[in-house]
DNA sequence: TGTACATCAGTGAACGCGCGTTCACTGATGTAC
DNA sequence: TGTACATCAGTGAACGCGCGTTCACTGATGTAC
């Protein structure tokens, strides 16, 4: 039974959004397009008047989690903030809803070649904001620690992903808000004591 | 035909070892029994003589691939030489041979308890052996040094991978090299010019 | 050391299930008058 | 505004391929005498 143009639109995004989550979840091949469909409230049959291909909702929905992830992080102003969410214990757990570059990782190496344009465009954009948030040094400076932090988090989102033993999971995550969420950070020097509230 | 049992574990090595380097190249998904037997020479009928099922070989492969990191990790003796090895472009081209952690990340996940637990373990060694190669700090300290170094090395080999562009990805690798290959590092303060050859 | 037989590593055909994809069909929507 | 028809979003059965797994078979190895 046809549906209105504006209902069978918001259906094609209801798609996009559940694959978007799915995928984050399971990984790409960990979901099926009936698993998605359902997950959507539809029947597998429909999937291909929205879309060319499985590959192709995946791009799509990479791209989605991507703006997304962005538009999260648009909402803090200072880096510790920024990095405390992003290194908080409700992101480990919640894959369907968290970044997409932590969850999907290296598989992502193997997707179409527009996915692996929309993740670049996304880090690049991801290193401006971060050189910005930095409230000292030169350009160039700003944008080696930016480099720094974005690596430092989504490693350390992965491992304490990826680890077995919640308390080294946890301690990874506490280390790791406290060295990449300020600047200069505990990764500078032999302090001894204190959590640098002072500094 | 019947061979010999010497031959016989030597075949077993070999499947293990081809997995170990299929599923880190292509994904635990992207490699069927079929093509890992042949990839040891053998036809993929065998393979249930010396595996349960493809998820037991899953396991013995990640770990195998986990100890080789490990063995070569330990031929470094000082923190620069080591995060230049992890950090260099050979092992960004070569995810093949390289940290199982950075090519299967978010995937490990959703293995087997005795992969993760394995993969618990590694971790552990790793900030063991990488708190060692501070010189400078006390224990905490340079433990906390140590979790920073493995998240942002890993966490930078992997956006080096995901990443579209070269040059980003070039620049990501250096950046990570000279920020978490030396103690203190770039990340530390708004020096200047030089690279720290000085201190 | 040599012979006879049991064992079993490896082979290749076959099975069966899951999943991506296709298709004939349905019936509500959109449109032309 | 109302009616008649064409369109097309969604349905559910079916297809076909790939892949994990099984199995009867082969023939070299290992063992018992």
């Amino acid at each position: 039974m046809r549906v209105s143009r504006a209902k069978a639109a918001e259906n094609r995004e209801r798609i996009v959004d559940t694959a978007s989550r799915l995928f984050r979840e399971k990984g790409f091949d960990g979901v099926g397009v009936d698993a998605i469909m359902k997950g959507a409230g539809l029947t597998h049959g429909g999937f291909y008047g929205h879309f060319r291909s499985k590959d192709d909702l995946a791009a799509e929905a990479v791209t989605r989690a991507l703006d997304r992830s962005m538009e999260r992080q648009r909402r803090f102003s200072n880096l510790d903030d920024l990095v405390s969410d992003y290194l908080s214990e409700r992101h480990r757990s919640d894959r369907a809803n968290g970044c997409a570059l932590a969850a999907l990782g290296g598989d992502i190496v193997r997707q179409s070649e527009g996915v692996r344009r929309g993740l670049t465009a996304y880090v690049r954009e991801q290193l401006d904001r971060l050189a910005c948030l930095f409230r000292d040094g030169g350009a160039g400076n700003r944008r080696k620690r930016a480099i720094a932090a974005l690596a430092g988090t989504t490693g350390a989102l992965i491992l304490a992903r990826a680890v077995d033993e919640p308390a080294l999971s946890d301690e990874i995550l506490a280390v790791a808000r406290d060295a990449f969420g300020t600047a200069p950070s505990a990764l500078q020097s032999r302090r001894v004591g204190g959590r640098g509230r002072r500094g």
